[in-house]
DNA sequence: CGCAGTCAAGGCCTT
DNA sequence: AAGGCCTTGACTGCG
């Protein structure tokens, strides 16, 4: 199936309330500063997160789900604690075994880091700090033995607006393992599909089309011809979108309102929607509601065909 | 145990 | 000026 799952496999609790079986745990910058975590307890804690990937990777191939995001909160502080926490042999060899059990799948695994990796901010340290936390993500692509393709998507943001020197002269400066893995997703105020195409040729990094940032950030294109601009940038390699849904009762109201995901699917672009039936792109579903949201639709498109 | 307030980070829009 | 949102809610302290 080519429709993505991001991060999370939820189920339902004793107590009948979603949870997300990674059980992923957290660190606090304050409480890290303030010495209340000792080396053993940031070890436990990465430990616990790497044992939860193993059991939602379990549940994507049980259920042939062969496109999943990976949690970028895996191990939380990377650029903080001292690096052997994390970048040491055995968690390197926990990763190489999940990547023979994805290749042996046939999954596309990605990555989207946050909304603080920045390639065009003013600020150097902001920059240092982008690059850090996008050499994690490599990393762990790295350690999987995971192509240096964007089928195995790193996927950022263009970051501050009207910044497309920067941010070409910053990723063509990028390391190859970051590099190579990289894509730029559109986004809803500061570079739409043309913006980002422009950047696209000048440094061979594919665009990831999201169709919702796009309705928010049109460029004045019609959504099938953005479509078309980002599914060219991808050469012969799968082409990666995202999905997510304005919810219904909120269309009309605030920017903000309309720019949060939905629970469920409600809409899916006939473009896209065509392309992912014909197996052609992988669509990334951004649904609060992650696999059951995905079931959902899968269950609703299957009545409407019957 | 449940609950409320809080949490590292960028950049933008709204109010 | 401050709050909310995005990717991905979890932690902490209090009662």
């Amino acid at each position: 199936m080519s429709l993505g799952l991001v991060c999370h496999w939820l189920e339902k609790n004793k107590k009948g309330v979603y949870e997300n079986i990674l059980g992923e745990r957290s660190l606090q910058l304050t409480s890290y500063k303030n010495n209340k975590y000792s080396n053993d307890y940031i070890n436990e804690v990465y430990k616990n997160n790497i044992f939860g990937l193993d059991k939602v990777l379990s549940k994507i191939i049980q259920n042939n789900i062969k496109c999943y995001r990976i949690s970028s909160s895996l191990f939380p502080l990377t650029d903080i604690v001292d690096r052997n926490l994390w970048d040491n042999n055995y968690y390197r060899s926990i990763f190489k075994k999940y990547g023979d059990l994805i290749k042996k799948n046939n999954i596309r695994i990605t990555c989207h880091p946050g909304q603080f990796v920045s390639l065009t901010s003013l600020n150097s340290e902001v920059i240092r700090n982008s690059i850090s936390e996008l050499d994690y993500h490599a990393w762990m692509l790295d350690s999987m033995e995971l192509d240096l393709s964007p089928y195995y998507a790193i996927n950022i943001h263009g970051g501050k607006r009207d910044s497309a020197d920067i941010l070409i002269k910053n990723i063509n400066n990028l390391p190859n393992n970051i590099k190579s893995r990289l894509t730029l997703e559109n986004d809803e105020c500061s570079y739409n599909v043309l913006q980002l195409k422009q950047i696209s040729d000048l440094t061979k990094v594919p665009i990831c089309f999201d169709s919702h940032h796009h309705t928010f950030n049109t460029g004045n294109i019609t959504l099938n011809n953005a479509y078309e601009i980002a599914i060219k940038t991808w050469g012969d390699i799968k082409p990666l979108q995202h999905l997510s849904n304005t919810n219904p009762e909120e269309y009309l109201t605030s920017f903000q309102d309309r720019r949060k995901h939905s629970d469920f699917v409600h809409y899916f672009p006939a473009i896209q929607y065509e392309a992912n039936m014909k197996n052609e792109i992988d669509v990334e579903m951004e649904f609060k509601m992650k696999n059951i949201a995905i079931f959902d639709w899968l269950k609703k498109t299957c009545n409407k065909i019957n």
